[in-house]
DNA sequence: ACGAGCGTATCGCATAGCGATATCAATACT
DNA sequence: AGTATTGATATCGCTATGCGATACGCTCGT
């Protein structure tokens, strides 16, 4: 398997710093352009660093980080050069959990899952054009990233995202296709629109969604999609194998079922 | 097994909102606060809950909301009655992880870990009086709150907190001791300063702490503390099982020493 | 049908945060 | 070793910005 070279993708840039909104506070604004660069750092930022990749005054970030500091929200590195995110963000990470009711009612469903399929199962929920995962249960053997919350894929072309596309309107879908931009992951990454409508369509008949190496090679993976109030797709389960052990055919007749059931027993219509 | 009643044990409030320190920016400061709120909460809260709980006008409050929502750090609640933290937390907890090199280089150590001893592994960092969860790799059967990562417990009282004091001067220890609020989580709970101090002596004979229903009735866990630069422990590695299926020192002997050389490997000195 | 409570909107004033600049410390370079 | 470069910290005046107080419309619950 190869590793995923981007830490998240598609994540939603902060959400444009919007001058014209008289209730917009400025100040939390440059706090959470200044955390989301860490998004797309690959060692802890200097100050300066900082300042020039989000476009914002020196001092200001010199304040910015200094009160982040003092909250927890940003630590100094390690070897005291530069600066990483801080171990406060657990703690909301946490509360975002807790009071999440379909992830606290999800967690018996995929630990019974995830005890039948003895493959990795996870749970992830929609945000905008991509899937964030909520919850991981491991396989065997995994790799760093498969272990992490938070990591992100593209709803347009993994397998989770097309089980949640199956329950969205037509122009939904397109509008999803149109707005991500398709950059393949693995070779085998589906990019076409008409290839992703004809998944989808085959999505909507099964009740899951099957994707090869669709984010990371050797990988076949099964999604389902969750439902919320009015039949809306609010994320997807997963059930994620190896195609060194497994024929994709065979994987889909045995895994899909029992995922089919998991994500019933958790969406609320 | 009995459920764990508060979200967090020891969570440090918001550093206290320093008005003398003229680098300390109060807008972001109250978005902490308000985010802060959400640790003691069962539920979604509404504006005025929010505002009265943190002792911040109103105005202020609605303000703070709208901002962090525009930004993904709020979200409305599932049945659109009051607020929840949101999904936006994700992608900096996701950078907290990958950007901090402990977890990054234990991760395939506990891995290894877990495939040896078939019980829970957790990894905790050390965040003052407590320590976070930032890593968990489940058992077969597993509660909700087991699988959450940003837990934390108090250092004073279990296994891992046991190992990092054993790494630590007397009056370190004193200090933790005395600054925790000592309130048993079980019945079980060690909450005399001699007693933890009598623990944390055989820890630093032993290499490791053991700890049986510090927090959790029925648990055995054992605590081997993770050290960086100049011996300082940065937080711990956790093996826990039942009390069902294990008499502890069966447990001890066979696991501790598994636990002491994935400790090694993870630590820099 | 009515009231309580929640979310939303407005506006003037005072303060809080930004920009520009300077200083000190530590690392990199020759 | 001496210097140049880059990072972190501090200061200060001006103006934009965020807060308080208040008022309005809306949805629930009884």
């Amino acid at each position: 398997m190869q590793m995923v070279r981007r830490a998240a993708y598609g994540v939603r840039p902060v959400t444009s710093i919007d001058d014209s909104d008289p209730l917009f506070i400025q100040s939390i604004g440059r706090a959470a352009q200044v955390m989301a660069v860490f998004h797309d750092a690959a060692k802890p930022l200097t100050l300066n660093e900082i300042a020039t990749r989000c476009g914002i005054g020196k001092s200001a970030v010199q304040r910015v980080v200094h009160t982040l500091r003092h909250l927890g929200y940003v630590e100094r590195a390690e070897d005291d050069r530069g600066y990483v995110p801080g171990i406060r963000f657990l703690d909301n990470t946490l509360d975002y959990l807790r009071l999440n009711p379909l992830i606290a009612r999800a967690s018996p469903v995929l630990l019974e899952l995830r005890r039948n399929v003895r493959e990795r199962v996870d749970l992830s929920l929609r945000d905008g054009l991509r899937l964030v995962y909520a919850s991981r249960l491991q396989s065997k053997r995994e790799t760093f990233f498969a272990t992490l919350v938070g990591q992100s894929v593209p709803v347009y072309c993994t397998s989770g995202g097309m089980a949640v596309m199956a329950h969205l309107d037509d122009d939904e879908v397109d509008d999803i296709i149109e707005r991500s931009d398709r950059v393949p992951i693995t070779p085998r990454t589906i990019t076409e629109p008409d290839a992703i409508r004809r998944q989808v369509c085959q999505a909507r008949d099964n009740g899951y969604a099957l994707a090869l190496e669709q984010v990371l090679v050797g990988e076949v993976a099964i999604g389902v999609a969750i439902l919320g109030h009015g039949g809306r797709p609010l994320g997807a389960i997963h059930v994620a194998g190896s195609l060194a052990e497994w024929e994709a055919d065979v994987f889909c007749k045995r895994f899909a079922p029992l995922a089919v059931e998991a994500a019933g027993a958790i969406s609320r219509l």
